[in-house]
DNA sequence: GTAATACCTATAGTTACTAGAGGTTCAAGA
DNA sequence: TCTTGAACCTCTAGTAACTATAGGTATTAC
């Protein structure tokens, strides 16, 4: 089977910054400010101190994208591409990481699908009269008249 | 029918930032914070300089928290604050600010949907082995594993 | 009176980038 | 070869919405 590692040496192709953003879908601030935050190693550099890159590059952050994609924090990807740095570790970690990600996924999920519902019930009950009767302006103003079985949680709910 | 203004003044009760916050759900540190960027009025001050609030001041960050839970932006809750102080206003405004709202909750939790089926794919297909055979990094290193019909967002998604 | 707690201001830190200023290098056309 | 425009460089500051810290004052309970 397979052996998968983010840092393999190839001497296949060398890009400048721009492409490799192009590539991986990020903009090249974005790809500076990975390395300066370690998460892309130093790059090197051409005569005129350009950074290229070749397609180990590429694939690591392509992985970083991805998984910043499937909202891991920073911190998380750190710690999940130094994990796939060691193909002979064993996978629990990884299984324990992207666990405890998916437990914070569904609890958002839920939140967020309440905020939906009550939201959608606010939109429909609006009758189109002034703001004095206007029910969302209810709704907001009073706990009471919250249908959520759950209290609000934080103002992170949504981003 | 009532009229609400979430500005009226009353006299029935004068407490500190700290009561204030908690009856409220969040902290003094916020309270200030809204304060400052005026969300809140400048509060009255005793004689020792703190601040003190009456029961209109309550009604507003109460308001302030619930629209921030749901996910409406500082901004938008600034719009929805000086509508809700206008109670001759017509609501259309504020249904729209809610509709436009709900759309953007609603891509969300699509997203977000997506994000969780995907996880919980990686993770189940998780065997066990070492990380060189691990499902999970495979996942995150090849975008072509990857199940889901739409090609990722920003990183945004989860918060 | 004293000690614990709550409060004050001002400033800096958080996350994950993004944008700007001001200057250098590269690639293509005349 | 010269020139122009795009891409690149570093450094610094800005974004959202708070949160935390430092260093000091006020209030309250005993």
């Amino acid at each position: 089977m397979k052996e998968h590692s983010l840092a393999q040496p190839t001497h296949e192709r060398h890009i400048g910054i721009g492409e490799l953003a192009r590539e991986s879908g990020c903009k090249p601030e974005t790809v500076r400010y990975y390395e300066r935050i370690g998460l892309l190693p130093s790059a090197s550099r051409n005569e005129g101190n350009q950074r290229r890159y070749d397609t180990a590059a590429i694939r690591r952050l392509t992985f970083i994208r991805h998984a910043r994609d499937f909202g891991f924090s920073v911190e998380a990807v750190r710690e999940l591409l130094h994990m796939a740095d060691c193909p002979t570790m064993r996978c629990e970690e990884v299984d324990k990481l992207a666990k405890r990600h998916l437990a914070k996924v569904e609890a958002r999920l839920a939140r967020l699908t309440a905020v939906r519902d009550e939201l959608q019930r606010m939109v429909n009950q609006c009758a189109g009269g002034s703001i004095g009767q206007c029910h969302i302006i209810d709704v907001l103003s009073d706990h009471r008249l919250c249908h959520q079985a759950e209290p609000h949680g934080g103002a992170e709910v949504i981003g």
